[in-house]
DNA sequence: GCACATTTACTCGGATACTATATGTCCGAGTTCAAACGG
DNA sequence: CCGTTTGAACTCGGACATATAGTATCCGAGTAAATGTGC
């Protein structure tokens, strides 16, 4: 699984600690974990085309939470930059070669993928069932001082 | 994720099904479904790695189920295949840079690692349930024509 | 006819190229703010 | 003193290289069987 998806995530609590507040520049957001600030911008590119967040240009400009966080699931961060295909795809390499079952109306579904997709089900309905206002409250109750720090150091006039 | 994941899934099931029998050569087992010989040799390798099939060298020889079908399940193929590392590694990159939480002792886990690797229990659980016996017996109940089709096309001299 | 050495053919196994994806980087388009200018 | 214009700085956004992992292939080591030979 890439990179960028544990990036995002943090990204994602530390934009919900933030707010209410201005937007956040990219390269900000990325100084805090000392992270690659231009690929990391790729990688908001994404959330902004899921909709998960949202950018505003110049000066002033940066990012935002599109939605409250609590309408954000952890699924949908991990499926706008991993993308939304499953990660295992049948390829029915049963229909091909010598051993091909019936070619055309076959119904009876490859039983591997339908294992594999229900599997798949199962860590896609964890991933739903964390939002992302979960783990910021977690933190907030957990670690009081990072939010605090985070904040202090987002409003910076520069580092 | 590889694809030769879904070639190595099929291939136990289909050992499975050839049961009891001679040991089957890599390039029978990869022509009955067309795909590239050699490459898929090195799948049954890492499944020889792990223990799930046993070689046997010379004429005669190919592979063979290194334990009854009921032991094997599907969680076992994929590591096999894939690694066993998780597919998410938390890097902890909330440890690196400005916003570094405190350095060593920090007896607080990170809570998106924790939520990740919680989903991806959930997924290893969902497949660990499911054993090639399964599949290969509800192949048998379904279409019995298959498993015929195959034990007869192994046993061909030549295609 | 039988035992043995030899040859042969067949198998796996690891070492070796090639390709696609993920990672990392660069420069341009657009926007807002601030300052300078003129009325 | 106020409105307008001009400029500049800062932001995102997509287009361009590089590194890594997955894909595909080749050739050699080893083994069992079959064959030919001598007794």
């Amino acid at each position: 699984m890439g990179e960028g998806v544990e990036w995002a995530l943090h990204c994602c609590v530390n934009l919900a600690l933030a707010e209410p507040g201005p937007a956040v520049p990219a390269a900000r957001l990325a100084g805090y974990y000392d992270l690659p600030p231009v690929y990391f911008n790729k990688q908001l590119q994404a959330l902004a085309r899921a909709g998960i967040v949202e950018s505003l240009p110049g000066p002033r400009g940066g990012f935002r939470l599109a939605r409250p966080p609590e309408r954000i699931t952890l699924m949908d961060v991990v499926a706008a930059i991993e993308g939304p295909e499953p990660a295992f795809r049948c390829a029915e390499i049963r229909r091909r070669g010598p051993g091909a079952t019936a070619p055309a109306g076959d119904p009876a579904p490859c039983l591997i993928d339908e294992a594999m997709r229900s599997a798949e089900v199962a860590w896609r309905s964890a991933l739903a069932a964390r939002t992302v206002a979960d783990i910021a409250g977690s933190v907030r109750d957990r670690t009081p001082g990072v939010p605090d720090r985070l904040r202090r150091w987002l409003a910076a006039p520069r580092a």
